[in-house]
DNA sequence: CGGGTACGTACCCACAAGGTTACATTCGCA
DNA sequence: TGCGAATGTAACCTTGTGGGTACGTACCCG
């Protein structure tokens, strides 16, 4: 979790992920894509990597990384326990509307 | 999104929140709570006052800290575009193990 | 077995982040 | 009004992080 977060905390490997969303790419695709030379994007993709958001896969010379989102699971757990905190503040809001609404009748 | 991001990587900060997610507290408390100085604990709270994560309000020399879960919708719906992805890779595993076992019959 | 390709790592530099101490500020109260 | 309490801010230092260049290393192909 804690190296999950770290690893979204930076923009550019939130791209990474974004690209990888839509499908897999080499290294050097990624580098291509991004505004940072190759060498920086292997170091975004180690550290997704070891926070387990990407998987390698060897082609020749190529490493094809690939998507891993049941990463993302832990922060969507950890998101869970606010989740109900602001459902909650959410009824009481459409609460006071109701009652807003009632009293001008 | 990306303020909110940058604030959760902290630990120290997301530690502010669980205390918050129990109960309002001021500064000093939170300071107490936690391994560090007022004056670090200040900067964390500026951090999270700009995400818009927590609120603030003023009794007299002491400033009342509440939660503001509403931030964290942003990250949830963010969350959103993967969830999709590992939901559909979830299925797929559990189709799979359902092969699995029709073929041992 | 060379040569080109695709990566990763080591090294270096600049800057941002986090912590502490010292100081300024605001407020309640005698 | 003067004092103590609670908090935020400024200045400073140390460490971590991100970026680039240069270099090492597999791998395919002729």
């Amino acid at each position: 979790m804690d190296a999950v977060l770290h690893a979204l905390a930076d923009e550019s490997r939130r791209t990474v992920l974004e690209i990888l969303r839509d499908h897999p790419a080499s290294a050097g695709e990624l580098a291509e894509a991004l505004p940072i030379a190759r060498p920086g994007v292997s170091r975004h993709l180690r550290v997704l990597r070891e926070a387990g958001l990407v998987d390698v896969r060897q082609d020749a010379q190529r490493r094809i990384y690939t998507l891993r989102p049941e990463a993302l699971v832990e922060v969507d757990e950890w998101l869970g326990t606010y989740r109900l905190l602001w459902e909650n503040r959410l009824d009481a809001l459409h609460a006071a509307i109701a009652r807003g609404k009632k009293a001008r009748r």
